[in-house]
DNA sequence: TCGATTGACTAGAGCGCTCTAGTATTGAAG
DNA sequence: CTTCAATACTAGAGCGCTCTAGTCAATCGA
């Protein structure tokens, strides 16, 4: 049976904490600080035992306590929809650019038993000093109201305040990319299945309309009604199967063009064979190996590394040109479109 | 020009705080503290004059504080891979299931960037009292050297560790009702394409086996090599088309039926005309109109639901009778099962 | 009339850390 | 030998809250 060793009495049940590892060691709490924090003003010799002692009783800083005692938390709050691909995506991003630059990065969800008020509630009582909003579902005006109290960045839709800083991409270079693309390839008959009032929808229509129009082919341009989801590209293939097939689809998003290849390959209809598709995104679907989605990339990781670089400049009073960041977009070309036939 | 009203001075460009607003009302901050935690101990007008300069300065608890504070923080740790569709459905159950207990949910993402043992050491800096882990990627040491400090709820697989509990789904059985339903239909010649090394699968694979020797099917039963990711049903699908196709397919789970489906609809090949499909999760993406998919649901907001209540069974120490709860999985039929031709 | 009880409120000691303003202790320059 | 500066370390005041142990007055039963 083990004996507590010897030394000052040990508080049981209780993690341990800087007094207990700098009581072990035999110096002042300051100090064990300063070596956990791995700042300047301690010997290397010192800095072996504490961090030895510290180990050995398995002391883990208190986070809680290092938020509330700092001059500043560097903390970054995320709110996010955790069903959407995209923002689990941009979320990853956000970690991988955050870290680097010494800040930590909180996640809160927007759930349907958690509106965005109350993630973003949560977020701010922690005392973050700037928030991303990937579901920026937030009215106008209480999103003013957050952006007079700290940074706020927008990622991957335009926003009303001329208080947020916005990261996106250019949809209407992403659409320009793609019509140059199927018209380099032959193709006139170009139909639209936008996105309906999803976030980036109108933007993608209306560059979708102004580079056919580019070509000169307005008039053999369609755009019908889709949506967001898989089904609406389902339901938008079964109108289009309907009549005499386009060229060439173009969908709002990757899910969408998925439920969209679904019914043509149920149909018969062949891909790029009888009908070119292109999506949009660039989302994990479009890269399996069975789709070979040509789709449009915003490049999350990109997307996500401007909004924290952004956040930071902000908080650390950086010179900022421009509150809206918007990225160029690329095509990704894949299996889905082929020469007109 | 707004003048500031009389009154201590207020230290401006700092969050309000509990003193803040005991100053204003002319009050202690005590008497603040116990109408913002909404506990006995106030008048009801001065619970009213509280609250309302509480608004008026826009005060909001500080988290930080209120987390070191307390005697106990009542903070729910979750882990969880953000790119899995799982376990983001869990992690939404988590949040419903939690805040009525009176508890919080601090997310804490694995990503490529971030470890597992990273983000539960995050988790843990917070002083979580309890964890649910999503992504179960820790070795086993590590998960018996956690379990002693704080109760660990493993979700959704088995757990080598008899100090963490687990909730999960009763695999067995769930390949029972699949292959149940497909014999009633009048199938015989029965493939599983199984899950790899993915969690389950070994479990499945052997519930499948057990359930069609029950039908005396035993050597009309087939396993095949599959995996979790579409990829995987789609190579899998490929396989079948080769040679003379069996009545019906079981996949490991609904991402790898998707790109099994897919490659039967390029194939010609009819669903459930040619052959019957089965998934497995009842996730998102069976229930799309389109594909319609049968499938076994695991029922994750119970799985969650369960998940919290033993976390918080053991922080309040309830009796608990077995470690392990195996919860009955349920078949969902929908369009790609039908009788054999 | 008087102790006892109750309700409303306050004082003040932490929680575990950071960080400023120090105090010794060196070693080298003048 | 003094002076200066640098290095290594410590004391102690917070950070914003919670919570125990009170105080004080009003009410009540006997």
């Amino acid at each position: 049976m083990l004996t507590e060793p010897s030394g000052p009495a040990t508080r049981l049940d209780r993690p341990p904490t800087l007094e207990d590892v700098a009581a072990r060691v035999g110096v002042s709490r300051s100090l064990v600080s300063i070596v956990m924090r791995a700042v300047p003003g301690a010997s290397q010799a010192t800095r072996q035992r504490v961090l030895a002692v510290a180990e050995e009783l398995n002391y883990r800083p208190d986070g809680r306590a290092r938020l509330l005692a700092g001059r500043r938390t560097r903390l970054l709050g995320v709110t996010l929809a955790l069903n959407n691909p995209f923002h689990a995506d941009v979320a990853e991003g956000i970690y991988a650019a955050a870290e680097p630059l010494g800040y930590q990065v909180v996640l809160s969800a927007i759930t349907p038993s958690r509106a965005a008020s109350r993630a973003l509630e949560s977020l701010l009582s922690y005392r973050c000093e700037a928030v991303v909003l990937l579901g920026a579902l937030v009215s106008r005006k209480s999103l003013g109201v957050l952006a007079e109290r700290l940074p706020v960045v927008v990622v991957g839709q335009r926003s009303p305040h001329p208080a947020v800083d916005v990261v996106r991409a250019d949809d209407a270079e992403g659409m320009r990319l793609v019509v140059d693309h199927l018209v380099q390839l032959g193709h006139r008959r170009i139909t639209h299945a936008d996105g309906g009032r999803a976030p980036g929808s109108a933007a993608r229509r209306n560059g979708f309309r102004a580079a056919m129009k580019a070509h000169g082919l307005a008039d053999v341009s369609t755009v019908i009604a889709g949506g967001e989801r898989e089904e609406d590209g389902a339901a938008a293939a079964r109108t289009l199967a309907e009549e005499r097939l386009p060229d060439a689809v173009i969908t709002y998003n990757d899910r969408s063009a998925v439920g969209l290849l679904d019914v043509f390959a149920r149909s018969g209809i062949t891909v790029p064979g009888q009908v070119s598709v292109v999506g949009y995104d660039d989302s994990q679907v479009a890269r399996l190996p069975y789709l070979r989605l040509t789709t449009v990339s915003q490049d999350v990781a990109v997307l996500a590394d401007c909004a924290v670089r952004r956040a930071v400049a902000r908080l650390e009073n950086e010179p900022v040109t421009d509150r809206e960041m918007v990225l160029a977009p690329h095509l990704v070309v894949r299996g889905t479109t082929g020469p007109a036939s």
